[in-house]
DNA sequence: GCGCCCGTGTACTAAGTAGTATACACTACA
DNA sequence: TGTAGTGTATACTACTTAGTACACGGGCGC
């Protein structure tokens, strides 16, 4: 069963609930997919839709972009866009932070926006 | 024209003039293709073919598979996966980094591997 | 009891992905 | 002169992506 369709459900359902806009067809309409299209792919009936749909869900359901786009199993473009341009070093920075522990990492990505280097 | 295309020609071209079994065909064949496909994605006919043959390519090349992957528009699927993982901290990592200078950048992965954090 | 919105079932499709299979003409060499 | 290897043209295919279009039956309100 697909993680993503239950957590669209389960996330639009809560907000329906004190507004009832958040039905599957508004919801589809206002994200630009038919309503029986958001359906089967909240039931994991059809496999997560594009990237420009998943954050227009995510916009209108108020979650994270990055967070639904990996719930769906992609990756958003920009991030890939940066890689590709310098995949020699983005490599190894991902490989090599990958198993570091949260705050290792924030901490350093702190100092180098706080222009300590 | 594709980057791609030009790119791997050349390179097996200049081993070629060395090393006869560098033609198109076998080439092809350690890598797993048809001879007429990997003529036709050397002239950019066909769009570069999978990751999987991507890296085979590049091992048979000798180059960076994470370089030539790039230049077929794609990013390894570990990177993607490690991504996926933790999609908060790394696009918090990517977006901060991507105008960083490669020597601030290679820096921070330094002191990470020398394990001062 | 009619109209309206609800979620969903069924059928279909256009475009892209990732190639294979076969045949052809050319060159080298022995 | 034939045969072995080279690059490429042509035709075809199975699978996936990313959806649309339309119809159906069910419930709520007035």
């Amino acid at each position: 069963m697909s993680t993503f369709g239950t957590y669209v459900r389960d996330r639009r359902e809560r907000l329906k609930a004190s507004d009832a806009t958040f039905s599957v067809r508004q919801v589809a309409q206002r994200i630009g997919v038919e309503p029986s299209f958001l359906s089967k792919v909240e039931r994991g009936e059809t496999p997560p839709p594009s990237e420009e749909k998943v954050k227009a869900l995510a916009l209108e359901l108020g979650e994270d972009p990055d967070v639904l786009l990996a719930l769906a199993g992609k990756v958003s473009s920009d991030l890939q866009e940066a890689i590709r341009k310098r995949p020699e070093l983005f490599a190894t920075v991902i490989r090599e932070l990958k198993d570091m522990p949260d705050h290792a990492v924030l901490r350093i990505v702190r100092e180098v926006r706080d222009g300590k280097w």
